[in-house]
DNA sequence: CCATAATGTAAACCCATTCT
DNA sequence: AGAATGGGTTTACATTATGG
């Protein structure tokens, strides 16, 4: 038994099939169930069940898969400690979604990091899906989901066992438009007001939705537009605020140097916001490193601004 | 003494086929 | 339909032999 071993049997029981792992593992199937037995064999019991429909791991298994995955990410972390000169090496990994505080809150910490140290840093926005994929596998150290309050069952369910979860943030989510928008000087819009505009949307939210359509048939969202666009690149959806002064998209709260910065205007929907979570995720068997700490540090601080600010307006109207 | 070449073996691979 | 087997071929790896 060597680590690709291990691998494949992560990969298997990932899959829960034998043959999509191996097209995954780009082998043939019966190299991967031989592979497969011989594990089992050296192990001493039996990891899957095999079905006419896949496989599924016994309660063994579990245990065995679990190890494996530990071992796969021991071993790359060794790689990684004898790669890089941890004294003189900044890395950073971040998923999320796209989010005016969080860019902000990403943008501080890295003006705030070491000059004179090398910088391996990744940020990339994206679905809560993904994100949970990329952590778990360890291409990315933390993440950061969000989901509908109501979707939270769902999303703890998706998380399973293996990631640990901090709630960053709850928040009411807002209806940005363009300062041309005649709803712009409002404190507060009804539905009926955005109802004959255009609702942006992200270009991933309709297959990237949480829920899964099979499983949960009621629509959570509140849909108030019949005309609504899919865009997922952000320059052309504040293209579209400004082109069209109709137009609305669901936002979390943004900072108002952004706001300014974009020629936007943020403001509540009454009554019938949705309210949102955003969940930091990583990985159980990972502690955070510095950097970590010095990120969620600015993350918090930009979001007690935005949770201070919001306080105010609503004690000082007008 | 180390580096390269030759050799033998185990494993990975593929395909056809059978089993559940 | 998907998993397992068998048999033949290729590839990878380790060991040993040879040469600078």
């Amino acid at each position: 038994m060597n680590l690709q071993h291990l691998k494949y049997i992560v990969e298997a029981a990932k899959a829960g099939s034998i043959s999509l792992a191996a097209e995954n593992l780009f082998m043939n199937q019966p190299n991967l169930s031989k592979a497969i037995r011989e594990v089992e064999a050296e192990v001493g019991t039996d990891i899957f069940r095999r079905t006419p429909r896949g496989i599924v791991p016994t309660e063994q298994g579990e245990a065995v898969i679990e190890y494996a995955r530990r071992i796969i990410r021991e071993v790359e972390e060794m790689k990684s400690f004898c790669r890089e000169d941890r004294r003189n090496k900044i890395s950073f990994s971040l998923r999320a979604p796209r989010s005016g505080y969080i860019s902000q809150a990403f943008a501080r910490f890295v003006v705030r990091l070491d000059k004179t140290k090398e910088l391996d840093i990744q940020f990339r926005e994206s679905s809560s899906l993904n994100t949970i994929k990329r952590v778990e596998e360890g291409g990315y150290n933390l993440g950061i989901v969000r989901c509908l309050k109501s979707q939270e069952r769902y999303l703890q369910q998706l998380l399973g066992r293996r990631l640990k979860r901090e709630l960053v943030w709850e928040f009411e989510g807002r209806v940005l438009i363009s300062r041309t928008n005649p709803l712009a000087s409002k404190d507060t819009v009804t539905a009926g007001e955005l109802e004959a505009g255009t609702e942006i949307l992200y270009g991933d939210l309709r297959a990237a939705s949480l829920a899964r359509e099979d499983r949960r048939p009621e629509e959570e969202r509140i849909v108030i537009s019949k005309r609504r666009v899919f865009v997922s690149e952000r320059g052309s959806q504040i293209d579209l605020l400004h082109q069209d002064p109709s137009s609305y998209m669901w936002f979390s709260p943004m900072p108002d140097d952004l706001l300014r910065r974009y020629g936007l205007v943020q403001i509540r929907c009454k009554a019938s916001s949705p309210v949102f979570r955003d969940v930091l995720i990583y990985r159980e068997d990972r502690k955070l490193s510095e950097a970590d700490r010095l990120f969620l540090e600015e993350l918090y601080r930009v979001r007690d601004d935005l949770d201070r600010r919001m306080r105010d307006r609503t004690r000082t109207p007008g």
